[in-house]
DNA sequence: CGCATCTCAGGAATACTGAGATCA
DNA sequence: CTGATCTCAGTAGTCCTGAGATGC
């Protein structure tokens, strides 16, 4: 195209510097990482099983509304994969009889060893992802993007 | 869910210190506002139309198979996106004479003007999303995301 | 022939909306 | 009735794959 400066990449351009253009490009590297990884895992699952699985250990039996709420995940989202991971096992949906309008989420045994294995992929991922940046750098990262929440 | 604890927001959590989570939740919210931002600028364009034309006017005429790579749209994206803006009257498409496989872009000064228009949404976004961030640290967490590439 | 380019058709995964049924 | 919850159907935008046609 035209004339690349040298150094450490230090090229102005209004695009490239964008944090939102940085995210998105990050976003999307990570995104891939993690669905070939979980591709290769043969589990079935993907980013959003793992999302909720991994919650659902955190905070002990929850609704469903909670969980979507913690998760970020829609609610009409948390439904069908909520379903699939119920269909394998990994979770079990039983009606709250205080309020017959919710259901509690609980991760079974399957699940609790499923995540493990999901697990692997992610501590992957996030080594490759981050692989340019010191540990403090990476502190410095996760700092910086967790005031942004 | 759990007992939480005080301060500023220190709560380790598997899930949500994990780098690629909260890029994917910074991605997500960045993705709506531009949406909304776009949605509302009445143009009809979203960010893929963005993101050429950024690099079209930064770039000069290019190569659609470039510009692609330039900006890490798909190829197949970028003919649907530029068949879009030339529709408009932004890009003009032209057959390089030199070699007739390839498309030469250039953008219009309609499209620069649209352009224009499109920088407010991208700024105010900016604005919304580094919101949390001092100066200092905007300019690190580009650094950082820089170095991820 | 190999290879790059442009194009088209379509799929995958995330994010979201609207509406209906249930029930506190 | 109000409002929360769960469910279902469907859409939008991004990212990607495979394959065909063209021309170097």
């Amino acid at each position: 195209m035209r004339g690349q400066p040298s150094g450490d990449g230090s090229a102005p351009s209004r695009i490239r510097d964008l944090p939102t253009w940085l995210i998105s490009r990050t976003y999307a590297r990570s995104h891939a990482l993690l669905n070939d990884g979980f591709a290769d895992s043969a589990s079935g699952l993907r980013s959003y099983h793992y999302r909720l699985l991994a919650a659902l250990e955190e905070s002990g039996p929850v609704t469903q509304a909670d969980l979507g709420r913690s998760t970020s995940v829609d609610r009409s989202d948390v439904v069908n994969v909520l379903a699939e991971l119920e269909r394998r096992g990994l979770v079990q949906r039983t009606v709250d009889p205080t309020n017959r309008r919710r259901n509690i989420v609980r991760i079974t045994s399957a699940g609790r060893k499923q995540l493990r294995a999901l697990d692997k992929v992610i501590d992957a991922v996030q080594q490759r992802v981050l692989e340019p940046l010191t540990e403090t750098e990476r502190r410095q990262l996760i700092k910086l993007l967790r005031k942004l929440e």
